[in-house]
RNA sequence: GGGCGGUUAGCUCAGCCGGUUAGAGUGCUUGCGUGACAUGCAAGAGGUCACUGGUUCGAUUCCAGUACCGCCCACCA
């Protein structure tokens, strides 16, 4: 057999997930009569490039998917790509600027155009990526937010929510971002905390003594200032209240008028107030009545309103107009102040609130049924922390900004007649206004948010508003996979529209994954460009090392911070495995068997018996903890078992047996226990499983391992005495490599006899080969009389005394040195718990089995205590 | 201002619905080219489980408080 020594990841990957593809293993049957298992994935921007934690999701699904798969279940992963409207739209726009253009200059259809060759161009990336993942989606089903398909589901939505007059158009004030041209959520705005200036400003009172002192952090607003207001119970401005003070710069007279909203403790406890420009004084100014005047242009500059400032930039504005207070004197003081300031969520900008018309989603109503079924753990959160998080929300929330300014995404399915101004909001797209008959009809000019449509997509996806096979196989989906930073954005929106539209909940149970974060315990986020480039490690470390990382670090509950040097460590596993397959196939050369048998129980050893027992424990942990979404332990069991049990000690073990009468046994053994482990792994680690799987001799039933069977117990193999007796064969073994190791005993030079004082029979003798292997000793004598001969090591594991004779070799003082060491730890051990049994309070309250347990180990000990004084004793005489 | 999470080996992190010899990877020390693997094998050093109280027979684990770090939400100009 011709195979490297290590393993190559790549050539290995392109392979299989190529004959994954061509075999059609990923697709999903909605008339099979399986069970169904369904997962879609949050569909990933088609500007995005895989980042860590589309790789860690989408790890985390594959390994849902190909576990379920393997169980049984009639398994369904959509994928798909999101459009991502103000995102796409500002690539594309910066794309265009190298040639030149803006969009402006190129007209919407145009432009509308340009977007969609750069979908056809660019979009597959992440698609493509996600396949180098491994990722076992069934592409037949790939779906695309601006598809024909979810864009009549869109408009199905739209059109019912606004019949049900759950959508309404308002001239309000929202975040608008000057360099996007668009409002945005509320959800969209990320506060950050920034240093600036708290400026106190003076404006003058019609007569001399009424004037009032305001504090702002945004003095250019000022320019939109409409009133003044104090709290009413503010002694100090009380009698200003319906009085006058002028505007600074513009000479506009500002009414002072009381509202409640004021605190008085803070600032001067005089606000000016702006109602086009905060969304506060937009409620103080609805409330007084005030008169809203618009300062700025959509990108920020300064209008016709803004008086000397027109033209000027925001930021501009604001340093010249601070100069002209303090010429003229009104700026009474200026201090440092830090304060947290909206950025837009694309882009970065820091946004303005702003005046504008918008569309609106009413959302309480719908909210309600959401809160309701998350409450009767219809949608379960994994971990359930996360379900504060999302009531919290849900019982606050407000309505939804649905319109964007941007030409990329589902524009408004409104139409409004040129005519009589009567709106139009259809499934079909009208030719003539139902009022007055007029053909002379515009349709809306914003788009709806990319949310939007993202929010329908568990059911848009499956073919809704159709009545699919598809729906009613697969949905309600069972699992949904995410981060905890969209749970607003999208968990709780889908949650919302399944409800309303499909009437049952959109997955039975949400996983909310870790977030990895970068060095500085940032988030990685697609538009701050601090994302770590997991197709680099792929290409390193190779993708099963990446995907079995990513599995053991997924702790529910705690962030990721991730590290190259753990993946390389995943990679030595990787290596482990194959070469283990190595070492198994080269000696299944003479293996003809089609099908492997298991073997009768009396042909079995303590060792086989114990591999067994312990495979079956494991199956039974890793299903179990996948089950309930614990990767990092089902990871880690696997981990350690194949690794420091059936590596460390079962494949070392029966390597003599292999040249012995028990040769086709263990073959037998070797092909049935490696088979269960590649299974066990697969989810994990799909690739290096499926090269080694298509090498062993298995009997095969499928052609592929990720569609053979997920192991199951086999009671029978279980054998728990198995367990017991190889602990002792383990210490044994570890206390005579220990003495060679600290005497500096070469490895190649065999021991000459070990005396073991106890009765020939029994496990250790039945066993002993075992130990004589692995200690490479020549010959064992039992003597249960046997007294310790002077130049010898002593051993004591589990009250078993043994001598190991050392003339010539040994280092007395060495091991005198080791004894008196063993001593004193046993001699703390035995003062602690000699103390913890002489309390009264422990023996008669704690439960009888501890207590018995204690009275054992003490008994343990102080037999191991003597037995270390007498043979310490030797070396004194 | 509310809410949540973290603090365990030099580093990156598990674990603990109370009783274990507190683990892994990596790094470090020592020995070893051993017929699967030097991406390895064997042995070892390294931890008052942040601090202070409480509950308990018993706390790294549960509770409260403190300190530091981080996140989310919130209209304080």
């Amino acid at each position: 057999m011709n195979i490297p020594k290590a393993y190559e990841p790549h050539a290995v990957e392109k392979k299989w997930y190529q004959y994954w593809e061509e075999n059609n293993y990923f697709y999903a049957d909605a008339h099979s009569s399986k069970k169904p298992f369904s997962i879609v994935i949050p569909p990933p921007n088609v500007t995005g490039s895989l980042h860590m934690g589309h790789a860690l999701n989408n790890t985390l699904q594959d390994i849902l998917t190909r576990f379920k798969r393997m169980q049984g279940y009639n398994t369904l992963w959509l994928p798909g790509t999101d459009h991502a409207g103000i995102a796409t739209q500002n690539v594309v726009e910066k794309q265009l600027l190298q040639e030149g253009l803006t969009r402006q200059e190129l007209g919407r259809e145009k432009f509308i155009q340009k977007v969609w060759e750069w979908k056809r161009q660019y979009g597959d990336l992440i698609i493509e990526q996600l396949k180098r993942l491994g990722a076992s989606c069934d592409w037949s089903r790939t779906r695309f937010t601006m598809d024909e398909g979810l864009s009549k589901a869109v408009r199905e939505v739209f059109v019912s929510l606004y019949e049900q007059g759950f959508i309404y158009r308002d001239y309000y004030i929202v975040n608008w971002c000057p360099r996007c041209q668009t409002a945005l959520a509320d959800i969209e705005v990320e506060y950050r905390t920034i240093n600036g200036h708290l400026d106190y400003i003076k404006y003058e009172g019609v007569n001399d003594d009424q004037f009032v002192i305001v504090a702002t952090t945004r003095p250019e607003t000022m320019l939109g200032d409409t009133a003044v207001a104090v709290n009413p119970d503010d002694k100090r401005y009380k009698h200003l209240i319906g009085k006058e003070v002028i505007l600074p710069i513009l000479g506009r007279r500002l009414k002072v008028i009381g509202d409640n909203f004021v605190e008085i403790e803070f600032g001067t406890g005089a606000v000016k107030v702006t109602p086009a420009h905060d969304p506060n004084d937009f409620e103080i100014g609805k409330r007084h009545n005030l008169q809203q005047i618009n300062i700025l242009n959509p990108d920020a500059t300064m209008n016709e309103n803004a008086g000397p400032y027109q033209g000027l930039d925001r930021y501009e504005c604001r340093k010249k107009l601070i100069e002209d207070l303090k010429t003229q004197g009104l700026l009474i003081k200026r201090e440092d102040y830090s304060y947290a300031v909206g950025h837009c969520y694309r882009c970065d900008t820091i946004v303005e609130p702003y005046l504008s018309n918008q569309w609106f989603v009413k959302m309480k109503d719908i909210a309600k049924p959401a809160i309701e079924a998350v409450k009767a753990k219809r949608v379960e959160f994994i971990p359930e922390s996360w379900e504060k998080t999302y009531f919290e929300w849900m019982e606050n929330i407000k309505d939804w900004c649905i319109s964007r300014q941007i030409w990329w995404g589902h524009q408004i399915p409104v139409w409004y007649c040129q005519k009589c101004k009567a709106p139009l909001v259809e499934r079909q797209n009208p030719t003539k206004c139902l009022k007055c008959g007029s053909n002379e009809l515009t349709q809306d000019q914003d788009v709806l948010d990319t949310w939007f449509s993202s929010a329908l997509w568990p059911f848009s996806t499956l073919g809704y508003p159709d009545k699919t096979k598809d729906l009613t196989t697969f949905y309600p989906t069972s699992v949904l996979s995410t981060g905890f930073d969209i749970i607003f954005f999208w968990v709780a929106r889908m949650i919302m529209m399944g409800l309303k539209f499909m009437e049952d909940v959109p997955f039975k149970q949400v996983y909310i994954h870790a977030l990895i974060r970068d060095a500085d315990g940032q988030k990685m986020s697609k538009s701050a460009g601090n994302v770590i480039d997991p197709l680099d490690v792929i290409d390193r470390y190779g993708t099963d090392a990446l995907r079995f990382t990513l599995a053991i670090m997924a702790v529910q509950g705690r962030d990721i911070l991730l590290s190259e040097e753990r993946i390389e460590g995943y990679r030595h596993f990787c290596n482990k495995l194959y070469n283990a397959a190595r070492f198994i196939l080269m000696n299944l050369d003479d293996y003809l068997d089609a099908k492997s048998q298991i073997p009768h129980v009396r042909d079995l050893s303590l060792a086989d018996r114990w591999i067994l027992t312990r495979l079956n424990q494991v199956v039974e942990q890793v299903t179990n903890n996948l089950e309930s979404f614990y990767f990092n332990e089902s990871a880690q069991i696997l981990y350690d078992f194949i690794w420091h049990e059936y590596c460390d000690w079962y494949l070392e073990l029966l390597k003599p047996e292999l040249g012995g009468k028990r040769r086709k046994v263990i073959q037998d053994l070797l092909i049935l226990t490696f088979e269960l482990i590649l299974k066990l792994l697969h989810p994990f680690m799909p690739f290096i499983t499926e090269e080694i799987w298509q090498k062993l001799p298995v009997y095969r039933e499928v052609n592929s391992i990720m569609i053979a069977s997920w192991p199951t117990l086999t009671p029978n193999q279980i054998d728990l005495d198995s367990i017991k007796d190889m602990e002792l064969i383990k210490e044994v073994v570890t206390g005579i490599r220990t003495i060679r190791s600290e005497m500096r005993i070469a490895p190649k030079q065999k021991l000459k006899t070990l005396i073991i004082k106890s009765t020939p029979s029994g496990i250790l003798k039945e066993n002993i080969d075992y130990v004589t292997l692995l200690t490479n000793t020549n010959e064992v004598i039992f003597n249960p009389k046997a007294t310790k001969p002077d130049t010898s090591a002593t051993i004591i594991v589990k009250g078993i005394e043994m001598y190991l004779p050392l003339e010539g070799i040994v280092d007395l003082g060495k091991e005198e040195e080791r004894l008196s060491k063993e001593l004193s730890k046993v001699e703390k051990e035995l003062t602690l718990l000699r103390l913890k049994l002489a309390n009264e309070d422990f023996v008669t309250k704690a439960p009888d089995e501890i207590v018995t347990k204690e009275r054992q180990k003490l008994e343990e000990i102080i037999a191991k205590h003597d037995k270390l004084i007498k043979s310490l004793k030797s070396y004194f005489h």
